[in-house]
DNA sequence: GTCTATATCAAGATAGAC
DNA sequence: GTCTATCTTGATATAGAC
């Protein structure tokens, strides 16, 4: 079974024939069990999610769903695959709403909001995603890290370029300084509660500690 | 049942009698099958640990565990309490580690490094909790949210002091910040590998990040 | 305290009618 | 494409001999 099998189905083209909707009810039954699916893997975990649940979710049949996916696998390598595309382009849209002439400064803030926005915001497929990704099975695992490595890739691009421009003190180690960030923004799913603070506000204090962190001012170095 | 149960059981003096050794046999078995739950749990995750993946590794029965322990939740809670026992008293012990008239940031560095050292320690129980904690059923997961908080305490109490001493900026929200490195430190155990930078060294990098952050040095307001 | 055997149950997956 | 019925497997938990 490929990883995108389930992804393979495209809308072909067909002969026009005006009298049929643009989305096939097919089309529209499977998504409805992908939603039930992140849906009750945010909430439940994967282990604990049974079919049956995500079948009720979806307003059909356990056994309906093997029309659809051939295993349980296949379903959540789906909706982690949809999960990595929502995540990156979401961080990629926040960078490139930016102003041409951004500095490295203002383009790693701009992604700092972006990524805080799609891990507390209230998608199903990214929420999944953080929930599930250590309970599933190791093939699938090695397969999605290497998609995580390959998104990664947007954040070293901006590291790269905010120690050239010397937003980085020469000193810091640009990959750890990778990981703990992405870990510092990954890690509040487990404690945000909307509220008493917005995203955006978060995401300031974490741009600001990231940038010069919690201590007073200090001197440059004469 | 009680979350405690397991923990209730305590080495209970008896009439001297010179032959009898200290530990008792079954004392050791009860032992030997925790060791092998927050073995198996840390690798497989709370939902995919078999009992019988327990006890073979524990070198005992399956049914054998059931002496010892009234169900699989019940081991679980005692993994978790121990866990949560090591991490404060490590935490606890770097802190105290620090001369008396150490400033509040010594402190914390001292406690970031302990922190650090707890988590990427080979320390099957803390790990198991990291892993499992979104797992396990809701009771006890209510149950351990209170224990986490509790323990929170003492990363409070460090940050009131840092902020009464001047070494966290005045416009920093503390609670948040507090979220945010904890966050920074316990998700490393995604993805630190030992090799390329000691737990020490990490610890140094995020410790620095919380007080200077990343950026180069700016100057104190006038 | 430990072992063998087994009751019980839940969940993924399949067959085949409609 | 969807439904009912069923097969199959694997895991927790218990009974009872030793």
């Amino acid at each position: 079974m490929s990883i995108d099998s389930a992804s393979a189905r495209e809308a072909r083209p067909r002969a026009a024939k005006p009298k049929k909707p643009p989305i096939k009810k097919s089309e529209a039954t499977r998504a409805r069990i992908l939603d039930a699916a992140a849906y009750v893997f945010r909430r439940k975990g994967y282990a604990h999610a049974r079919l049956s649940d995500i079948a009720k979710k979806a307003r059909t049949q356990t056994s309906s769903i093997y029309y659809y996916f051939e295993s349980r696998e296949a379903i959540v390598s789906e909706v982690l695959r949809i999960a990595n595309e929502k995540t990156a382009s979401y961080v990629n849209a926040a960078i490139s709403e930016q102003p041409v002439g951004a500095t490295a400064r203002e383009r790693i803030t701009a992604a700092i909001h972006g990524h805080f926005r799609i891990v507390l915001s209230d998608n199903d497929y990214t929420s999944a995603h953080m929930r599930i990704f250590d309970q599933i099975p190791e093939k699938l695992q090695e397969h999605f890290l290497k998609v995580l490595d390959q998104n990664a890739g947007i954040w070293r691009d901006l590291f790269d370029a905010a120690r050239a421009e010397g937003a980085i003190a020469p000193d810091v180690d640009l990959s750890v300084l990778r990981l703990l960030l992405l870990g510092m923004m990954n890690w509040s799913i487990e404690w945000f509660k909307p509220g008493r603070m917005s995203v955006d506000q978060i995401a300031d204090q974490a741009a600001r500690l990231f940038f010069d962190g919690a201590g007073p001012p200090r001197a440059p170095a004469p």
